[in-house]
DNA sequence: TGACGTAATTAGAATAGTTCTAATTATGTC
DNA sequence: GACATAATTAGAACTATTCTAATTACGTCA
């Protein structure tokens, strides 16, 4: 079973407080934030512009991609990447990786195994300080999963 | 201490046989695996055109592009990608994950410890094929490594 | 509450890496 | 050596993203 959900989080635009880790809650962060919150399926920017132009129809691309990298650099989101496509965008802030099933392009979050780390498994040199991780893997999930 | 060796391969474009994985190893495929092999600092596109132009003037960054592609398609080098910045390249054909130390900039490949698969640190769904995968880290380096 | 300074938003232009197109050239085969 | 096919080339086109400069909204402090 791949699991898609993510920490408990407030769901609705209404429960955003007007200030969260220190980001000042405006009407289009509210709106991009939400968004992501409703539909956990790790949308691109346009994608998300789409969608919160149904909330707020005066919104424009470039508010998006800024909302979405003040969400970024505030830890309220995760930038995914997949090679050279389109970034994609994920609220689930616990530690994950994404895999991308190739054959329906839905994009998964698969967790750790309890007390597992990747840079466990690695000859990393001493003393590094690793500030970002990302893992990314492509395949087919078997029918029916 | 931090490897970029990579197996053993031939180093020079003399050396690079006519035909190799069932790829038809013309003038410039060779020179920009030759480029490739040479100097294994994971160079971008543009860089591999700039550095193969000194052996093959008349190269186009096209054809460096589809050269790049067929080396890829062919299985001897991988494309490494760090968030969208461009695309990188790489001869080293083991299993190994990409170190981007922040402050020079430097790519480092990071082998795995003997025995140790990143695949079982996870929680994947049963009979999940995966295909490709991708390990990306940024972070800074003691000095002196 | 109202004025002020700052930060966010906006539309559109600009950028950069990459891909596409159509014509030319090279390659391997018979 | 001729032919069919594949690779190369120059330049245009594309697309995700960032930048610019003007406008608007926000929070604060009197």
């Amino acid at each position: 079973m791949v699991s898609n959900d993510g920490e408990a989080l407030p769901t609705a635009a209404k429960e955003i407080p007007s200030e969260l880790q220190g980001l000042r809650m405006t009407k289009q962060r509210r709106g991009v934030y939400s968004i992501l919150l409703h539909k956990r399926d790790h949308p691109t920017a346009n994608e998300v512009f789409r969608r919160v132009q149904e909330d707020i129809p005066t919104i424009s691309l470039a508010t998006v991609y800024n909302c979405l990298d003040a969400l970024v650099n505030h830890g309220l989101i995760t930038r995914v990447n997949f090679d050279r496509e389109p970034s994609r965008f994920c609220v689930n802030r616990s530690s994950h990786v994404h895999f991308k099933d190739e054959k329906t392009g839905t994009i998964h979050d698969i967790s750790f195994k309890d007390g597992c780390q990747i840079t466990d498994l690695l000859d990393l040199p001493n003393g590094i300080e690793a500030s970002e991780l990302e893992v990314t893997i492509r395949g087919s999930l078997p029918k029916g999963s």
